[in-house]
RNA sequence: GGUUGAAUGAUGACGCAGU
């Protein structure tokens, strides 16, 4: 037994893990196993995530009586729930005699990434209920969760319990909130906890400024994600900017038509030893063509390739739609074209702008040829891409196809993302 | 007895509201 699980553990760490199996099972029918045999095959397993196997195996242990670790178990847990098998981790949950901290982590850790609020306070419940505290980690997952279900107040709620408790949140733990708070729209609060956090001494993070600098963009108060960039950069919170910062605030002033200030910011990008990627480029080219600035907007395009960042799928959309907007469906399909040639694949986004901008021009019959390329290439039109079609069709008096075409997509279950 | 937590940027139609 002893050889045969050191064999094991040698045949496992060079990845052989079939091999493994086929001499576990061997051992099994010599009914020569025990519980160091499954240290031995079943941590690296759950390592490898191989899951299937690691429940067989933890199958056997039960029918032949071995006993298994609670550390041992905690590891198929574990990995469950990071392949967000909650039940599956339930399962094995009930199989443990004396679930322990790292039980309970897991498990609560886990319910909240699947959403499965109520059930993670459940589990929480029942691990203080039996003198298990959970960290500064599980609480920030469970606000983090109650962020994502839109619970906003009973996040911020959490956050006051674990600082009763003597437990102090992390910037992680701060910046979930931010976000959430963001998200739901309370950005005042949001700022209200930056400053907290600054208060207590807890380093904000790029994330953190990030975050709330992109909820000061949504929420078209691009003074103040202005104000906080200058934080950033000479405030107390004092944490270089990257490329996320400058591109999320370039958005946020491209849509406020504050264009001017855009292209100053992307200056000083260089300047800051960062430099401009692709989404920072398809940005500014989409605000120049949401503003009528078509020739600009080709310029960058231009400009961009010339300094060797490629055009990814996004740019050529938000070039593509400008034409498209602007009734040049000559020029949008030559970029359609080029787009092909430089390997980036029109998607969904891509098709609708044609769509729209042949529509727009009463070449409705056009529009509809592009529904069958579509179909030629496997893309499957969305309610956005029919309800454009469906539109044009309407504005062309041709009500009849409309209404089939509506009809087609309520037998498909066309329903919004 | 351990790998325990979270998070950031760009692109499509119509409609609604407002003008």
């Amino acid at each position: 037994v002893v050889e045969c699980s050191a064999l094991l553990e040698v045949l496992c760490g060079k990845c052989r893990y079939q091999d493994a199996i086929l001499l576990y099972k061997t051992m099994v029918r010599l009914g020569a196993v025990d519980s160091v045999t499954y240290w031995k095959l079943l941590r690296p397993l759950c390592k490898a995530k191989m899951l299937e196997e690691s429940l067989e195996v933890m199958r056997d242990a039960r029918t032949l009586g071995v006993n298994l670790a609670v550390a041992l178990q905690n590891k198929v847990v574990m990995a469950l729930c990071r392949a967000k098998r909650l039940d599956d981790a339930l399962g094995v949950y009930h199989e443990i005699q004396t679930p322990d901290f790292y039980t309970y982590t897991s498990l609560v850790q886990g319910l909240c990434r699947v959403r499965r609020m109520e059930d993670a306070f459940f589990y929480m419940n029942e691990m203080v209920s039996k003198g298990l505290f959970p960290d500064v980690h599980t609480f920030t997952s469970l606000i983090h969760g109650l962020c994502v279900a839109n619970r906003i107040q009973e996040a911020r709620a959490l956050l006051e319990q674990m600082v009763d408790k003597g437990l102090n949140p992390t910037s992680v733990t701060f910046t979930v909130l931010i976000d959430g708070l963001c998200k739901g729209g309370m950005v005042d609060e949001a700022l209200a906890l930056l400053q907290r956090m600054l208060q207590r001494s807890c380093d904000p993070s790029v994330f953190t400024y990030n975050i709330l600098i992109h909820g000061l963009c949504k929420a078209q108060r691009m003074d103040d994600a202005y104000k906080v960039l200058e934080e950033m950069l000479l405030g107390k919170g004092a944490c270089a900017p990257d490329i996320f910062t400058y591109t999320t605030i370039i958005d946020g002033f491209c849509k406020a038509k504050r264009s001017d200030e855009a292209f100053r910011l992307m200056e000083r990008i260089a300047a800051k030893g960062l430099c401009p990627d692709v989404v920072t480029y398809s940005t500014v080219i989409d605000g120049l063509c949401k503003e009528d600035r078509l020739e600009e907007a080709v310029g960058v395009f231009a400009s961009m390739k010339d300094k060797g960042c490629a055009p990814n799928t996004v740019t050529y959309n938000s070039i593509i739609g400008g034409l498209c907007r602007a009734g040049r469906m000559d020029r949008a399909m030559i970029m359609l074209a080029s787009m092909r040639e430089e390997g980036c694949t029109p998607d969904l986004k891509t098709y609708t702008s044609l769509v729209s901008g042949f529509c727009k021009k009463n070449q409705v019959d056009t529009a509809c040829g592009l529904l069958v390329e579509m179909a030629g290439k496997g893309l499957v039109p969305d309610v956005v891409t029919l309800t454009t079609l469906v539109d044009g069709l309407c504005k062309d008096g041709k009500l009849d196809e409309a209404a089939g075409l509506i009809r087609t997509m309520s037998k498909r279950g066309c329903t919004p993302t």
